[in-house]
DNA sequence: ATTTACAAACCAAGCGCTTGCTTGGTAACG
DNA sequence: CGTTACCAAGCAAGCGCTTGGTTTGTAAAT
């Protein structure tokens, strides 16, 4: 916890958006108790799934007693949808300042796509895993509410997406698109380690542009 | 069940190779009552997930009692496992048939794309969402030997796209380009709804196609 | 500066229910 | 006449969540 950031530009933005969704109470402060039990909670849901993942697992993870927990939250899922809607709305603020910063189309759809790898393979990775794979564990009501949430983040693609076919620079249709772009980078959270194996978040971005006919040709990645 | 195949050339060919599986014992015949079971399971599996499905719920669709059902297995996992088992077989060899039936490299592409949608969004895709999406629930030892039956699979799509590669009709690391196919093939497994909207499995393999920069320009698909 | 007030945060205990699975016995079948 | 397939009943463990009471932090009142 705490290390310096590296990557200097993108992260200064990052941590400044994320400042302001604290203060503005659409996300947990992680310093916050709340915080850190979502946080906690995003790990142990990503690991052992949702229903595997006992009040008592949780609880202990926060060094608290199991009943401690439903002063915070009323059900255990509750806790589930505050991991989604959260982790939606970082996202979706960090994305939308991702395609703003740049003009051309293509560099905008290469930002959304370095912006969501990033969202699922960096510090919000366990959350965003938790956001795909663990839908089914929410009630209907919760998940209509979700729903309505990712919709915006959506739209960011979509805009970029027709911007691209209509310059004639994408084939395909453009919710088929995104739908496999969608499914592509969710995927990479189960195989992409960073550490080992050398191959960046900037060279994967790269190797999907290339995929899609972007960029030139790229070369083996190790 | 039992609806006459409409498919003529694939369709023959696939049942042929699931009578040839059954015989050899490699997979259940659906009218046994193991299968019946394997059968029922993969759907509750798939559509309320491992976890939430109950041994009740299990026995209560196939019209036994709870207790009965640990004299065909001996745990539950081991029901999830033979469930993950025997989709394997039969997705390997019906790819090896696909694959084996073109010449061109191009061809070949497009007909494992094609055959993994089928797995995907067809009969077996119950069973293929489980494999997919519920690998976390096995235990490790289980999942070890599920894993090496994937290898045979994977090593099908990995020969087509290195000779594509070499070839110079795929500019993108083979490893990477299957990974991306393989999460974006499983994820229509949410979206793609083949009754309602028009788009047809054929219609979707050239999207695809397209999204990879084969086959020229595809219209918008409805 | 000390007291008083009060809510937020937490603990210890356990309730009621569901879970995967076992057991002992019975019917069906070749 | 034994093997296979099942039922009826229920056990032990684990589950989400509740309850009543105690500590802790904060801030106004004295």
């Amino acid at each position: 916890m705490g290390q310096p950031s590296l990557q200097l530009d993108i992260h200064v933005k990052h941590s400044d958006i994320f400042q302001a969704l604290i203060k503005d109470q659409l996300v947990s402060d992680p310093a916050s108790a709340r915080g850190r039990l979502l946080a906690e909670a995003a790990t142990l849901f990503r690991d052992k799934g949702y229903e595997r993942t006992t009040v008592r697992d949780l609880a202990a993870a926060v060094g608290i007693q199991s009943g401690s927990l439903f002063h915070h939250f009323r059900t255990k899922e509750e806790i589930l949808k505050a991991v989604m809607v959260e982790t939606i709305r970082l996202n979706t603020a960090v994305m939308q300042a991702a395609v703003e910063r740049e003009t051309e189309s293509e560099a905008k759809l290469r930002a959304l796509i370095r912006a969501e790898l990033e969202s699922i393979n960096g510090k919000t990775g366990e959350a965003m895993a938790v956001l795909v794979y663990e839908w089914r564990s929410l009630s209907e009501a919760s998940q209509t509410e979700v729903l309505a949430l990712r919709d915006v983040y959506e739209e960011l693609w979509l805009t970029v997406l027709k911007r691209l076919k209509n310059e004639g620079q994408l084939n395909a249709d453009v919710f088929i698109a995104r739908r496999m772009l969608t499914g592509a980078l969710s995927w990479t959270v189960t195989w992409y380690k960073p550490e080992r194996g050398g191959l960046t978040l900037d060279g994967l971005t790269d190797q999907i542009m290339a995929l899609l006919g972007f960029g030139g040709a790229a070369g083996a990645p190790e």
